[in-house]
DNA sequence: TATGTTAAAGTTATCGATAACATTAACTGC
DNA sequence: GCAGTTAATGTTATCGATAACTTTAACATA
């Protein structure tokens, strides 16, 4: 590989001075200027990052940690933070837990050891507390996406999950269900919990008695116990719909009803957070609650650089961005069957 | 940020020894690799993998470059990469190119001053030869995905484009179509050629003309010309099905006929390449030529990593992965109308 | 006892860049 | 004509790790 002093030999020259031609900084005369940028260009000189962030502790990358690339809803959260990160001059080093700790950690110490500018994490579940800590112990900036974690504090993006969900069962409610069933994500997860909460809110609120039974607890990633769906369906009083608290347990509930001949909305109302994406241009048809994806990527990142380049104040910010309920033909009124 | 020489203070030993420690090579007393392995929980060291590359030359680091992170061809195929990565004990890099050769160059220029060790590189199309050229000529193992560039020799791992476009088209063929336009990518990108030939094959195996007229010329990512599906249903003899290029090219087909009222498949049959991830899932609609995504990924990923590590031939080695037509409802008979 | 061997360390130079300080030469002003 | 200024460039030390070589001390062997 060429080095600065390939540049520095040839053009006759310092190190120094190729340095400083490359930064753009110091006093340098046209002439010499001249002459070390054309034999850079001559020797193809690409510099070295590692060099250069040894000597300037600072990497330019950022880590952007998701839970499931395959999810609509991360990739487009992806999509805002790497425009973002691109526009303001940060390289991207990604990952994928995939819901996993134990990938989560590798995650963490790979960061660490990459020494990375900041972190924009979103976080598996509660469990994620001992590596973020780990990550504020060496005082990296971070960013929390889309998942609190207790006994963290620092910058968070979120969703509305609490109103959103009461917004999807409310929507239910109206159309005349009484028995609604929530698949919901693992109670590990803040999201997961305040969606239950948000739909325990709009029972309450709708004289709705709260029946356990009618609660799942699966992971975002899928329903897990395949013969839940099973036993939701043989109670004595069965949902007439059912509330899934994402996009993939919507879409296993619904293949799971399926599979028993049920037909959504016919059978079964379906609606759920986090849209689709392609799934949704293509037939718009499950109701959500769309959360503004993109912006929870682009402005978590936002955040992240403010405190990296030291523009942000001490204490933690934290947002909670709305989503849309966005109304399709998965849940239809009960009267009408 | 606690340092190698910190740990060795601390540990009454010089930082060889701690060196040593880490990596567990050279002879080291047991007692002393345990009263250093102790410093450094203690103080929660962390390798600075920045100075660690510069002397070993070697980062361990992969780049993967893909040109549509909201693609589910895309995804699947990152998490294959990123699988195989992990399990080899490499660390992802990740950019998205958004199939804009800009782009692409900055992340080219990025790749070559992180100095990683390899390269996963999904070209945005012909226009990528410069950069990867730059990469060759750095030297910089790079195996390519989806895509072939022209004037690029190195490890290619392609879908059978002309085969499954073949399969597609004579699909139509069978359920009775003659008039079938394509909606392809831009000709710049080899699969679209590829795509293109097998379309026209189809057609002359069964003594069907070629009409220019059929061929819409978009992009990958959208139709772009929002006029071009207008003028195909126009013409005085229309088509009775589209052939699209990629699953992005139905969706936004079948959105453009539904926008003039037109139904799929009743008014239009539609078919494509490439499957839809969770939109399949969700309605098994789409007719299309699924690939490997996963597999485009995890051997690619194999590949790369051996020639990284000295275990590949020097000529490059070619895949050419099939598709499997998947049929669904998309796509009806022409005489049950 | 002198020499050789070996386990367990330590020293020094290096990777490729930059910061901080040092030098040179031309020019300015009195 | 000489001190003072400044533009342009060079030298040296440094970032944090490791390779290659060296040293030390304990023990074995003839």
């Amino acid at each position: 590989m060429i080095t600065i002093y390939d540049i520095a030999k040839k053009a006759n020259v310092s190190a120094m001075t190729v340095s400083r031609v490359i930064n753009n900084n110091g006093k340098i005369s046209e002439l010499t200027r001249q002459r070390v940028k054309q034999v850079m260009e001559e020797l193809n000189y690409v510099p070295n990052s590692n060099a250069r962030s040894l000597v300037l502790q600072k990497t330019h990358i950022i880590s952007l940690l998701i839970t499931d690339i395959t999810n609509p809803f991360y990739t487009t959260l992806a999509r805002g933070a790497e425009d973002t990160a691109k526009r303001l001059g940060y390289k991207l080093l990604f990952g994928n837990s995939d819901e996993n700790y134990a990938k989560e950690k590798d995650y963490v110490d790979m960061i660490l050891s990459t020494r990375v500018d900041g972190v924009l994490f979103a976080p598996a579940g509660d469990g994620s507390a001992a590596h973020l800590q780990q990550l504020q112990k060496h005082r990296i900036p971070l960013v929390l996406l889309d998942r609190e974690v207790p006994g963290i504090q620092s910058d968070t993006v979120l969703g509305d999950s609490k109103e959103g969900a009461r917004g999807l069962v409310e929507h239910l409610l109206e159309l005349g269900h009484r028995r609604i069933a929530l698949i919901n994500g693992s109670e590990d997860v803040s999201t997961a919990r305040q969606r239950h909460i948000g739909y325990k809110e709009a029972l309450k609120l709708n004289d709705v008695a709260y029946d356990e039974e009618l609660v799942l607890h699966a992971s975002y990633r899928d329903i897990q116990d395949e013969a839940a769906l099973d036993r939701l369906l043989q109670l004595p009083e069965p949902p007439t719909a059912i509330f899934a608290a994402n996009n993939f347990l919507a879409v296993g509930a619904i293949q799971g009803l399926r599979a028993k001949g049920l037909e959504v909305p016919d059978d079964m109302s379906v609606v759920c957070f986090d849209d689709l994406g392609l799934a949704s241009a293509l037939h718009p048809f499950l109701t959500v609650a769309a959360q503004p994806a993109y912006q929870f990527g682009s402005l978590g990142m936002q955040w992240l650089i403010d405190r990296i380049e030291g523009r942000a104040q001490e204490e933690p910010r934290k947002i909670i961005l709305p989503s849309e309920l966005i109304i399709r033909s998965s849940a239809a009124s009960l009267g009408v069957r």
